[in-house]
DNA sequence: TCATCAGATGAACAGTTATTCATATGTTCG
DNA sequence: CGAACATATGAATAACTGTTCATCTGATGA
């Protein structure tokens, strides 16, 4: 086995740690968000207009992305720009798909 | 960008099934049923006793993991042996843990 | 400075979920 | 068959979480 982490298993902290990153992932709302951030740079508005949803939810929604270091952000002018913060995101979305896609 | 699905944005329905997949990676108690089974083969009590939980609920969560097709089960006599079911599991957990230890 | 707009935040509520306890199902063996 | 053991399951509970509403902060430009 060519594995990378499994030769030592992962100590329970890390599992702590880990659950919660894949908490963050396990919400649809944020999940959309994110794929909407791999297309572009957008503002909260914009998000919450592709959305179809709040600009409080969303708004919420970015706090916690941005917690878990998965959205940055920018400011310009009156807008708060936000944007994928690493190319992980976008792998751990790809291997649930591989998943889910069978 | 050499990318296998966001040329082509997941859909909506897609992508609430993308987070019950990663809600269910997102609780430390299967991640670490999940970890242990990693490494080899066991039975139900053999994991309540590995991470010193009541078998009730060790059940409780493999099913859930059976459900999202995590992990498969096997009976021997009395007992069921359960293992990790593909290999995606693995590479999700790495993915996430490529992401917290930076 | 003041009105306006974009975003953030706190409190409240509803819905969900993990665990426990008690019990049921199913298998083995005497 | 009946006792003993392994696992599964249902109900109850406590804790958590996403959304909404109301409000606040902060930036712009007239």
């Amino acid at each position: 086995m060519e594995n990378k982490y499994f030769s030592e298993l992962p100590g329970e902290e890390v599992l702590y740690d880990l659950a919660d990153l894949f908490k963050v992932f396990g919400d649809s709302t944020r999940l959309r968000i994110m794929t909407a951030l791999s297309q572009s740079e957008l503002s909260v508005m914009q998000i919450a207009e592709a959305l179809g949803m709040e600009q409080s939810t969303i708004s919420h929604q970015l706090r916690v992305l941005r917690q878990n270091k998965l959205v940055r952000a920018r400011r310009d002018g009156k807008q708060m720009y936000y944007s994928l913060d690493d190319d992980h995101v976008k792998k751990i979305i790809e291997m649930g798909l591989d998943h889910i896609l069978e």
